[in-house]
DNA sequence: TGTGCGATTACG
DNA sequence: GTAATCGCACAC
């Protein structure tokens, strides 16, 4: 089954998990993913429409990127309808092909599994920083510079569901997946599980 | 205009 | 365990 990114943030981000983010630097196969609503004391959307958010509450299939402590790039998939400020974070990816510009990137990754697992890791990998806040990930007239592939979703069987992982509200909801196993996922086990 | 902090990473 | 580092949200 292929995503509906038009559905809530609940629902749509297991249904990511093996799709492709491509960005400008190589692509990566989505690994580990959490969702963040409107309703959510945890998402930036919570507050309502700021100059951050304004993207999270844009139409669905755009990319919202924001700078986190002060020096790492996260990348969300906006979802749900226009104006429900509801997102998917990209919390890890496998890549698909490691290029040179992917590793030059990452000059601290040590072992390839460092390359992408973690949100701020995949998007300086990519090569995703907030110059891309807001780009259409589905535009298929001309190649943009970051863009979403989606594939069959993963079987039910192959996705873990565990809680998020560094927030300080909302921590009890289980709204963190991957892949079973998958060596790219950032942690296996929610913190304070 | 000022200020505290975060959907993280890397190193000890 | 904790430093790095800055845009943003919200309090004056």
């Amino acid at each position: 089954m292929i995503p509906d990114l038009a559905q809530g943030s609940v629902a749509v981000a297991p249904a990511l998990l093996n799709s492709i983010l491509h960005g400008p630097n190589g692509s990566g196969r989505i690994v580990e993913v959490e969702a963040y609503r409107e309703d959510d004391p945890a998402s930036h959307s919570f507050r309502g429409v700021t100059p951050r958010t304004t993207v999270m509450f844009g139409p669905p299939g755009h990319l919202y990127v924001y700078l986190i402590y002060g020096m790492h790039h996260c990348a969300n998939v906006v979802v749900g309808p226009e104006g429900s400020g509801q997102a998917v974070l990209i919390r890890a990816v496998e890549p698909v092909g490691v290029t040179r510009a992917m590793e030059s990137a990452r000059p601290k990754a040590r072992r390839s599994v460092d390359l992408t697992n973690g949100p701020g890791k995949l998007c300086a990998a990519l090569g995703i920083d907030r110059r891309h806040d807001g780009v259409d990930l589905l535009a298929t007239t001309e190649r943009s510079p970051v863009s979403l592939e989606l594939r069959p979703s993963a079987d039910p069987g192959e996705v873990v569901t565990d809680r998020r992982i560094g927030i300080s509200v909302a921590m009890d909801v289980p709204w963190r997946w991957y892949l079973r196993g998958n060596e790219y996922v950032s942690t296996m086990r929610a913190k304070g599980a």
